[in-house]
DNA sequence: AAAGCGCGCTAAGAACGCGTCAAGACAGGC
DNA sequence: GCCTGTCTTGACGCGTTCTTAGCGCGCTTT
């Protein structure tokens, strides 16, 4: 799981932060000030920190000069200060990114991913993990209760469409169109026979599906935590 | 030397940046479409690309996600575009950053600082040491059990795109394109040759591959400790 | 109530992908 | 010019995966 740690002196903007973030299945760790921020790199070793330049004591750059004594975790920067020089000033001392307030939430959301991603963190977008199964799309492995498990390419393809739309409904033709191509629209039953093995290799209890859900009539949906 | 690669249909763009990064030590490449980007990217092999997504030929986004299927190079998006939609969408393809114009030329070079920083940091990955194989990409040395083994040069080009990406998945195209270059996309025999004698010179048990996995129909995984 | 439809399931043959081997091509060094 | 090491190319066998067809069940329609 991923920790994020978030400094701001302003409780509404860490509150705003952390709620989006924990909807994003990341872990939030916050902090108001300096100090208490250089404790919690040291107690959570967080795997990104969201750092406001505007701190009640130290001052945000005062923070990331210490910080990088000890530590080369991402630093993306948040702060209103609009000025080239303090973005220059702030990604020269060691911060990985530099997003000025206002900001748009999934803007940053994207950085963070960007960040994390390029340090090699998992990111919780492609990495998922519920009721005994997990996923990861970028490395390509499955594991159900602990034992790793084979899919074949197929049924990767398969997977990767309904869990990148995880809660959607994917038409049948959407996803022959998605994995074998546009002159497979009709083949729906590849589709009843590979996802038959999916649910096999995947699901708890293969004849009552939980994950992966048919909509009669109309397609499939990864439904996790749906219980 | 770090090789930045300018990639922009204006003309006037391409100079002014190529003049602000000479000036800084930087060696500059220059390419006004998509086309000659993705293969200034073969055959220079830059450290950071400044990437316009208003090309004439191919979308900025389109070379991103091809160039993303064989080269983890960073990227710096520098656009017109000021959506977060576009500034999203980038990131996610795997954009490490994203500019928008018109901008500060300071700015920019303290985000190219930045990135370059950040993907230097990593390299160290250069030694490594599991299960009685001892390899040095640095010095292009290994060593299985004490005694030296030697590596051709195509097999040390394989190893150290698997190795570099230790435990991801590496799809045959990619590793094609990265070792033999665009056109031998579909040359799926060299690498079922080379792997062969790989292992048989690196693996404990070449019948048995430990480290380098074959992953069936999708690609090849160099995965130490997953005993 | 019967017919039609869509879906899950199974099993078989066909097709594919991979590892292996060996022979030929090619280049560099002596 | 020959020798050595390397890379390319083709062929074969094996195991896996995909395709295809057929059957049964439940829901909807007529």
């Amino acid at each position: 799981m991923t920790v994020v740690l978030v400094v701001d002196d302003d409780p509404a903007i860490r509150r705003t932060l952390a709620i989006n973030l924990r909807a994003r299945d990341y872990e939030v760790e916050t902090a108001g000030d300096g100090r208490s921020a250089l404790q919690a790199v040291d107690e959570r070793m967080p795997d990104v920190i969201l750092l406001d330049l505007g701190l009640p004591d130290l001052d945000g750059v005062t923070v990331l000069r210490r910080l990088r004594t000890f530590s080369q975790v991402p630093v993306i920067v948040v702060s209103a200060r609009t000025g080239s020089d303090d973005k220059v000033e702030a990604l020269d001392l060691g911060a990985d990114d530099f997003v000025t307030k206002p900001f748009v939430i999934e803007e940053l959301l994207a950085r963070i991913r960007a960040t994390t991603r390029r340090v090699g963190v998992e990111e919780p977008a492609l990495r998922l993990d519920v009721d005994g199964l997990a996923l990861d799309l970028g490395d390509s492995r499955a594991v159900r209760d602990g034992a790793e498990v084979h899919l074949t390419p197929t049924e990767w393809a398969i997977v990767e469409v309904l869990v990148k739309r995880r809660g959607k409904l994917v038409r049948q033709t959407e996803l022959l169109h998605a994995v074998w191509g546009p002159a497979y629209d009709r083949q729906t039953n590849y589709l009843r026979v590979h996802l038959a093995s999916i649910r096999r290799k995947l699901e708890r209890d293969p004849a009552h599906p939980a994950l992966f859900v048919t909509e009669p009539g109309m397609g499939y949906r990864f439904a996790p935590g749906v219980a």
